[in-house]
DNA sequence: GTCTATAAGCGGATAGAC
DNA sequence: GTCTATCCGCTTATAGAC
């Protein structure tokens, strides 16, 4: 299926970033060879250094972008306008929907830090940071505000986001609860968590 | 550093689980090689096969053995003889300790299941859905008995368990809390989230 | 932009000496 | 039980033709 004429470079690039993705999240980088890549996409692996300097850059560039792209659509979100529980409790909301639509995304950018190099890794962290400093602003509002009983800030914030993660690793879209179900028994069980009074409906 | 002679089959096999556990926690089972465990461990890589007929089996053996000494541990607890929310602290208690005890452990038993094949997948997913029914029992028992307020038991279960396991992620031993701080401020958030009535002292 | 060909080395695993 | 030597396939990455 060589395509030598009638190449497309924009199609191209895509594509090796939709394979990548997919065998990185299935099979983990280091077991996933740039050939398997190429044969996916449907070129050789001579012509995916046309689009990454080597494979280090190609894993590296999907898990930068994805936390950029993640922290941009939260932002857009404006949650400083809302109260401290509706903040919490839109942050759920689109934390869930956000990881639950890319499974792999989050599934690598969890699973494959181990394999940035340093550089890579520094980067990612810090955009990690970002977003973890994003719910703990809320959880501080609310603390100060004597709307949470939370013992400590970074702990339950660290604790919110693993079990919010955590979706992803057994939610199926035909499983047993839909997912508009899940999100209304999370926002139920980060709210208590917190100790937020019992909450009017969503 | 060869020693043929004063060779130690018993210590051998003990250096070979210890080195491969680092190592695959690391950097990842795929992106270990034989050759560097033996290395490490200070003997030849065909010295390995002694000890496991290939490197899978290296992997299978060390998370089974987790998870059936896991299971071992807490059945050692006699959780059911306690009230539900004893039970629950028991097992928050006995989850943080465990597992911070043992993160090497905990991490390859999260982040290899890919990289099992499929026999030996099924018998380490049997052994995780046997401890999460562990804590399922508890939830359910309170959950009968009116004393937790819970709006689905599974869904809970994991969330749970996801925050739970998180404390390997983040905790150090000389970081801002103690482990025991932390053990307070977890069994807090479990017993808020699970609508607990507030606890007499842990 | 993609191909073919190839460099240079590492991978898991085995055989047979000691 | 360990070593040395080895098979051979697969790895990342590059060079140069088209």
């Amino acid at each position: 299926m060589a395509r030598t004429t009638g190449s497309n470079g924009e199609e191209t690039a895509r594509r090796i970033d939709e394979v990548a993705l997919k065998l990185f999240a299935q099979k983990g980088y280091a077991a996933v060879s740039m050939r398997e890549i190429a044969r996916e996409v449907g070129v050789q692996a001579g012509a995916l250094y046309n689009y990454s300097p080597n494979k280090q850059d190609l894993l590296a560039r999907l898990m930068i972008e994805h936390m950029e792209a993640l922290l941009s659509a939260w932002d857009a979100q404006n949650p400083s306008l809302l109260s401290p529980l509706d903040a919490l409790k839109a942050f759920v909301l689109f934390h869930i929907r956000y990881h639950v639509e890319r499974p792999d995304h989050v599934f690598i950018s969890y699973m494959e830090l181990r394999n940035l190099e340093a550089e890579n890794f520094a980067k990612v962290e810090e955009l990690r940071r970002q977003y973890e400093a994003a719910l703990k602003a809320i959880l501080k509002r609310g603390s100060i505000d004597h709307l949470f009983n939370i013992a400590d800030v970074h702990v339950t914030a660290m604790a919110i986001l693993a079990q919010l993660t955590g979706v992803t690793t057994w939610y199926r879209a035909k499983g047993r609860l839909s997912q508009s179900k899940i999100e209304e028994i999370y926002t139920q069980l980060v709210c208590q968590s917190v100790g937020a009074q019992p909450s009017e409906e969503v």
